[in-house]
DNA sequence: CTGTTAACTTAACGCCGTTAACTCATCTTT
DNA sequence: AAAGATGAGTTAACGGCGTTAAGTTAACAG
């Protein structure tokens, strides 16, 4: 029924379109949403076309987590431009805190699902790779500060601290996207945990909170 | 094929049989294994039957999580007759981790899944009844330890410090679950991580930190 | 104009959750 | 004891899923 393609640019058209099925399945109305046979309808093509651009159901999803993934890291490099180290530790805490809120399907499919070690051979990114990692550029600026001696004296691998910060981060965000519909929690407010979350982690780890503003 | 049954003794006997089979399939090979013609298939029953002791798949799924989840505020009652109030609140958090990491599964389900609000329908169990609910519990030390003025001053909303701790405790858990096989991730030991989050909280936390052991 | 290639389709396989229709052993009522 | 009601269990089916094999057809090469 649609036209064939057989130029690489056409080809690469119609993978975009694909793509673009499955981010707005995906995003609007979550992951269970996404099926091969749904995503094929929307953009008027057979299921089985989609083969042809995606191994699998798992790396064409991959790939749409990719590109928004991309643009985190991209936001985390702008934030490493500001001058204080503290400073960067708490942008990087909340923009990350920011794109789980906003993309919470791709949240949970990137950080919330088990997967099997090592999607690596099906992701674009490059662990390590500062300019792609939103993690390795964490680790970097934690590291820059446990140089400078900022946090306190016992705390000796900066590892387990880029860790420690990232779970906190972490946890107030998987909460509220898993649970932070239930009715039978009295939620406060997100902002105020997410807030609480950074200065309680950064009192608690520097040796100096109170420079805290 | 298998023997009928009337009397109700045998009929609660059936129930349980089908639940420990879904059980062991969820724990030993995780959710994605549990069909409701698989666990039939284990207990030589058809799958309509599961339908005679269970609504759907997510009532049974509930139930098994139920059972051990009590368990769980079982043990967290346990632990409240402990002394101290930092000490009741630290071991909450060990043990609330300890049940995640020994139980992924179930924990993937309760705490790492989106679910529809609200799943009362379901469970049996009742929030914040202090004996069934475990974040009931947390809250309740939490408040004793917030009236007898041991977090910081600037603190006001106690509810917001269960939070967070839950939180905290819940990132590095889910975490581990989620990606602690992650190959590309030089993650630090796991009770290292435990270990910093929950001292630089309550560090972050209380008013005189240094009363900490 | 024929042959090849690759894009795309239909049809199918074997799963899944769930329901409808049926069988049949057991208990109740006459 | 015969007849009927009950309900535990079955098989068969529906419509969905991911994926693959086989077939069709359009565009290009010679």
């Amino acid at each position: 029924m649609p036209p064939k393609i057989k130029s690489p640019e056409d080809r690469e058209k119609l993978r975009t379109l694909i793509l673009d099925a499955a981010r707005t399945l995906f995003v609007e109305r979550g992951i269970e949403a996404v099926s091969m046979r749904e995503i094929a309808r929307k953009i008027n093509y057979s299921a089985t076309t989609l083969y042809n651009h995606f191994a699998d159901k798992e790396a064409l999803l991959q790939a749409v987590c990719d590109e928004d993934f991309l643009a985190l890291a991209s936001s985390m490099r702008d934030i490493m431009q500001l001058p204080g180290l503290i400073e960067r530790i708490q942008a990087l805490c909340a923009g990350y805190a920011q794109f789980a809120l906003h993309h919470p399907n791709h949240y949970r499919l990137m950080f919330m699902t088990p997967r099997a070690p090592c999607n690596l051979d099906i992701t674009q990114i490059q662990p390590g790779n500062t300019e792609q990692d939103a993690y390795a550029q964490l680790k970097r600026v934690v590291q820059a500060a446990f140089d400078a001696h900022l946090f306190k004296a016992d705390i000796t691998d900066f590892e387990l601290i880029a860790q420690t910060l990232w779970a906190s981060t972490h946890g107030v965000c998987s909460l509220e996207i898993a649970l932070g519909h239930e009715t039978w929690i009295h939620w406060t407010n997100i902002e105020a945990r997410l807030h609480l979350m950074q200065s309680a982690m950064l009192r608690g780890l520097l040796q100096h909170p109170e420079s805290l503003n």
